[in-house]
Formats: C-alpha cells, sequence, structure tokens
DNA sequence: TCGACGATGACGTCGCGTCAAGGTAA
DNA sequence: ATTACCTTGACGCGACGTCATCGTCG
C-alpha cells in the first residue's frame, strides 16, 4: 500500500470531492452518505470511498435526477438489485419532463419578447384607479 | 346603478376571479392585496375591484413577473410614480434570464438523449463495491 | 343542528445558502 | 491563546398545497 485510507472528516471529504462542506452534511443528513462517528469528539467520519458516491451524486445531477432519485438508486444497490432499469426509466421520464419545460419556457419567451416589442411604440402611463400599468393589462 | 358594489369575503372573491381561495389569503398575507376587516367576525372584506388586481397580478405571472416584482410594480403606482419603466426593465432582464435557462435545459436534454441513446447498447449491471450504476457513471 | 364557509397557523415542496451558538483540534 | 475546523439547529428561498383546529353563517 502506497498510502493509508483513512477515515476523513467532513471537511476533507468535501475539499477532495470539490463541493462545499455543508453541502456534505446535507447529504449525510438525508441518508445519501453514511458516516461512522468519531467515539470521542462525535465527528462524522467518512471513507474515502465517498467520495465517489459524491461524484456519481454530482454526475447523475449533471442529467437532471433528483436527490430522492439518487437515493432510491443507492437503495436498490444496498439490496442487491441492479438499479439500470430504474435509472433507464427516470431519465425517459425526465426527458419527456423537460421536453414540456422547454416548451413552456420557450413560449413564455415568445410572450415576453411580443409584449416588449408592442411596448416599444407605447407611451409610459401615470397610475390612476383604473389601471395598474397599461403594458401588463394590454398583453 | 344596476348592482351593489358590496364587499366581498374571500370565497366570493376567489370565485370572480377564478383562483383557489388560499391563493386569496395568500395574497392578502404578503399584501397584494388589502382586504379591511368586518368588525365583529374578523373576515376579510374585499372591495370588488380587488378581482381585477388578481387579475393583474396572474397576467404579470404569465409574462414571468414574480410576486415581489408585482408587489414592486404596485408600489410604484402607489407613491404616484409610473411603474412602465421598471416593468420594461424587469422583463428585459427576464429575457435574458429564460435565454439562458432555455440553453441550460436545451443542454440538458441534449446529455440526456445522448446518455439514453449510449445506454441503449449497454446491459444492466448487476451492483459492486466499486459501482453504483455504469450506466451514469459512463456518462 | 349541521354543513359550508371563515380564521390562523404550521408544515411540505427542492437543494441547498446562510447565519448562530457552541465544542474541538493543532 | 488563536484560529480554523467541527457539531447541531433554525430560517430563507417561491408560490403555493395541504392539513389541523377552531369560530361563524345561514
Amino acid at each position: 500500500m502506497t498510502h493509508a485510507t483513512t477515515p476523513m472528516t467532513v471537511g476533507e471529504l468535501a475539499r477532495a470531492a470539490q463541493v462545499p462542506a455543508h453541502v456534505v452534511r446535507y447529504y449525510a443528513r438525508i441518508g445519501l452518505l453514511h458516516p461512522t462517528r468519531h467515539p470521542y469528539n462525535g465527528y462524522k467520519l467518512f471513507s474515502p470511498s465517498e467520495s465517489r458516491r459524491i461524484q456519481f451524486i454530482r454526475q447523475a445531477q449533471t442529467l437532471g435526477f433528483s436527490l430522492s432519485e439518487i437515493a432510491d438508486i443507492f437503495a436498490q444497490g444496498a439490496v442487491g438489485h441492479s438499479p439500470c432499469p430504474r435509472v433507464r426509466d427516470i431519465l425517459k421520464q425526465r426527458i419527456e419532463a423537460n421536453r414540456k419545460k422547454l416548451d413552456e419556457l420557450a413560449s413564455l419567451q415568445s410572450r415576453m419578447e411580443a409584449a416588449l416589442e408592442k411596448w416599444a411604440a407605447m407611451p409610459d402611463g401615470v397610475p390612476d384607479g383604473e389601471s395598474v400599468c397599461h403594458l401588463i393589462e394590454s398583453t
């Protein structure tokens, strides 16, 4: 062995995995990481392999997985099942959901751009009892 | 006058403005609506014109305005300033921000679709100590 | 008297960011 | 003794949704 695999504290793991320390604490709190405890001072102690776990979490997040879905994936593996079928399913749903969101945002973008263009020719209004802002009310 | 403009309760206003009643309460709580109080039972009492206010809020929301921005618009009008310049500014920012979000989601969509395609040719893995899910790890 | 409506309040969503108050390590 | 780190906890975000518990109206 060229280097020992000694347990790491929150800060050490955070540096190793390139995430803020309180994110490590958050992941531990919601059960994504499983630290042991230092018997004297109560510090959380992580196996260095938890760093790979964090990498996995961040990678899954870039694919649109939520933390609870990631927890689900871990849970599948922990009872000896392959998480892969679920992973494929979730991704398919995410792709559909994201498609919808993209459409919504594109539609919002159109509405906003159309409004801005229309407003270009309209004067500012002074506030009165009937109208709040005729720009918005005109859309 | 063909009809009286009597004050309305939460439920009446909610029906008139086509929004859930607790949304009316929420708007009142954060200061977007200004009910008076029935002196005996404490019920919130809204002027029928509050219905137009709610319509304005919902219309502004479809243009991407947040409730705090809408509150800001109301506040401008309340002190006699035209809210229009601010409204134009906010919309320009929203358009830029939404452009970024659209790009992010489009990029996410590409990553997800690329992953799904790549995974089509890959078998499911069994869990072992080294890997959680090679599908995700392969991306 | 009862059922629909009113009131207030708290808690959940999601993934953290940001204090605060205190104990520990080097 | 200082300073950087550790602990737990609570609160904020946005715009509501969903109880729970209670008072009121018709």
